[in-house]
DNA sequence: ATGTTTAATCGTAATTTTACGATAAATGGA
DNA sequence: TCCATTTATCGTAAAATTACGATTAAACAT
């Protein structure tokens, strides 16, 4: 069998199926400016409720509960139910399984 | 001046401005199921011309092209024109640049 | 029970993205 | 020069995303 010389590549890559594809989505839920924003925010505010993040961005209430769920459904955070608010966290697993995902195959 | 305590967190994402800015249209550009494919194609693939590509994916060559175009706007690949045909290859400096960004911030 | 607070969801408009066929532009061979 | 090859761009349709006001639902205090 002939192996094809591949020349050494500045990443790899290597990934497949279902994981390429979570991968993906946290790609492109955290490609958006305000999603970004908001994991920032919840770096400093950590535990915050909705109506904060509401607060810091210049966006309707209705608006940011929809980024928070697109961040919620790919992993990059969970929300607990608090009295009638909801407290937002980063997903330490999630992201910890990220970085390990970004750490090997770029 | 009263310093906030703020618990260890998962990450800092300790980034702003245009490199931020950067760093998000990387995700958003990255953050496509065909986009990521290309990128995986050109790891292995380096130097294939855009019919190659076509060839490779499900989709018109208007539609690649396009794909093409974002990545390059993104930083992710550069292409080098050699005859009629364009040359693609990972930006290995710009990857490089990625790599470290997000290692620095998760 | 009633009213207040909070946030998710609904309905919908506007914008952006994605996809494709057709066309244009550029290269190089016959 | 003419033709074939290759790819970018144009025009446009369809789909997805983004944004907002209004409504709903849930928790809790009075």
């Amino acid at each position: 069998m002939k192996t094809e010389f591949v020349p050494e590549a500045c990443c790899t890559l290597d990934i497949s199926g279902l994981e390429q594809d979570r991968l993906v989505n946290m790609f492109k839920a955290i490609g958006n400016p305000y999603r970004f924003e908001i994991m920032k925010f919840l770096v400093t505010h950590p535990g915050c409720i909705t109506g904060d993040i509401v607060d810091y961005l210049p966006l309707a209430q209705a608006t940011v509960s929809q980024h928070l769920k697109v961040l919620r459904n790919a992993g990059w955070i969970e929300g607990t139910v608090s009295g009638p608010a909801t407290s937002y966290c980063l997903h330490e697993e999630n992201i910890a399984w990220f970085r390990e995902e970004v750490g090997n195959i770029f």
